[in-house]
DNA sequence: CCTAATGTAACAATATTAGTTACATGAAAC
DNA sequence: GTTTCATGTAACTAATATTGTTACATTAGG
């Protein structure tokens, strides 16, 4: 598995959810999908529930479910939601704190960086979990049927 | 030790062989300013030196220096070079491979990634590492002699 | 009260990254 | 030419971060 893979494990489930609307996705199912763990589903999901963007139901037909449409869903709110980024991490540079070197390196790139972090976002703003989905072209030999048996 | 802290770690080389142009520097001068260990030096200004960006010479008085001036060498020259991005990796996602969804995620986020790496990638540009130490400002308490005997 | 689901803590396994040791190579000093 | 001081690099160890797993508590419905 890569890094952050967390990002687009959340996306994958978002668009499961949403091109099933009717009813609740358990962790497990999702798990199949992804190929990874119902509790790793939970983990994720769990943070897009503190942020209202999915919803959850235990018991017999519970699972997980969207809050709201998809297209309102933008990619930013599912990266802040989840404390993630798409920039690398650059705090805390290693380095003699005595050198002035070391903390000029970590000013530039710190601005740098949260300069960037905010183009990011306005532009992650502009995509939606629906526009994922929309272009989903159907894979020729597996097309879509509404349930996901693995293969 | 942060993620990515090579890239830091080449930037504050590069910063400390820019204020002492007069004679070369030797990894472990290096590693003990950037409290690391010589090795780790000479692998990431290996990767400059390939590119053209370093020089080293060994033996007697050997060490490092720039092979152009500071303002010549971009942030962007530095981290291609060292094959780094800002950006997170976000390839390979997990998922099953028979599931349409898992590809158009992949699609969207990559051409969205490559996107934005060219957009940073221009930004990088015009940075140099003139700019970062003509932004030093000095520690108060520690000012700089041009020897960096580390505390 | 049994079954099916989430919630979560604790732990194990894996992957990535950084650090270290060891030794070969090359250049200047003596 | 031999010694010394430097890089070059491979192989290994250690530390860290990430992911996966187990176990069990909690909640909802039949």
């Amino acid at each position: 598995m890569k890094r952050s893979s967390r990002l687009s494990l959340a996306l994958h489930a978002l668009v499961h959810l949403h091109k099933q609307p009717d009813e609740a996705m358990t962790s497990t199912t999702l798990a199949t999908c992804l190929m990874t763990n119902p509790v790793v589903v939970r983990r994720a999901l769990g943070e897009l529930r503190d942020a209202g963007i999915v919803g959850s139901t235990k018991g017999h037909d519970g699972g997980w479910r969207l809050l709201r449409p998809a297209k309102d869903i933008s990619l930013h709110a599912v990266y802040s939601a989840m404390g993630e980024s798409l920039l690398i991490r650059t705090e805390s540079d290693p380095g003699d704190i005595a050198c002035g070197i070391v903390r000029t390196v970590n000013t530039v790139m710190g601005e740098f960086i949260a300069d960037a972090e905010a183009l990011l976002a306005a532009r992650l703003e502009r995509v939606s979990i629906a526009d994922i989905a929309n272009q989903a072209t159907p894979n020729p030999l597996h097309p879509h049927h509404g349930v996901h048996h693995h293969g």
